[in-house]
DNA sequence: CAGTCGCG
DNA sequence: GGAG
């Protein structure tokens, strides 16, 4: 039988690890928003569900996205953008839940970024397998503002990089209710997930739903 | 190059 | 031969 130390982790309380000047890890923190978060997240699936986006290479990311809020990520063959409507249903996105919206403002005033006001909540679906490969968050126009990214369900292992692409990666394991917030100096941070081990969530079963909470503008 | 692939 |  298999069995490591990544498998068995799970912060049950809150606790807070500095990667970087301007990087935080807040275990569990988004735990005592999960039973409003969820109900929240299947309204927001089924007004404009998941799917898979193509890159300007043409590829198909492996991670299936939607967004919320006043505008959204998207990608196709001609680039990444941030749009106010969902061009999969051609209405706007769903409005940022006042849950959302509060557990990005007090997970990035813990951190030490007052005043966070995102319009724009990227929500990745992954499942085992699944994995984002090392990227920066640099279609905002807006970089003075933190990057709050939210982990539920089963466990990822996040990459966090440097400044430049081929810079040392540290791993960092994250688990449901994890919370990562980075900013200031470190906000245009290479970052990625690595390939999904395969597991069970309790709640959200074989999958990891990502919040990413931007300022756009 | 938010991708896959080849190489080592 | 597999991971990164």
């Amino acid at each position: 039988m298999t069995f490591d130390l990544f498998d068995a982790l799970e912060a049950t309380e809150q606790s807070q690890e500095q990667l970087a000047p301007g990087a935080f890890v807040l275990r569990a923190f988004a735990l005592p928003y999960v039973q409003q978060l969820l109900p929240a997240l299947a309204a927001i699936e089924q007004a404009s569900p998941f799917r898979h986006l193509i890159t300007p290479g043409g590829f198909r990311m492996s991670v299936a996205m939607t967004c919320c809020g006043e505008l959204g990520w998207t990608s196709d063959r001609r680039g990444y953008r941030y749009s106010a409507i969902d061009p999969d249903t051609g209405r706007h996105w769903p409005p940022l839940p006042t849950v959302f919206l509060q557990l990005a403002q007090s997970a990035a005033a813990q951190a030490g970024f007052d005043g966070f006001m995102p319009e724009a909540c990227l929500i990745n679906r992954y499942e085992p397998g699944t994995r984002l490969t090392l990227h920066q968050d640099k279609d905002e126009l807006d970089y003075g503002a933190p990057i709050v990214s939210v982990s539920l369900g089963i466990p990822a292992m996040f990459l966090f990089g440097g400044n430049a692409r081929n810079d040392k990666a540290a791993r960092v394991p994250l688990f449901h209710g994890d919370v990562v917030v980075w900013g200031g100096p470190d906000r245009l941070r290479f970052h990625g997930i690595l390939p999904l081990k395969e597991a069970e969530h309790s709640l959200l079963g074989r999958q990891r739903i990502n919040l990413t909470f931007r300022k756009v503008a």
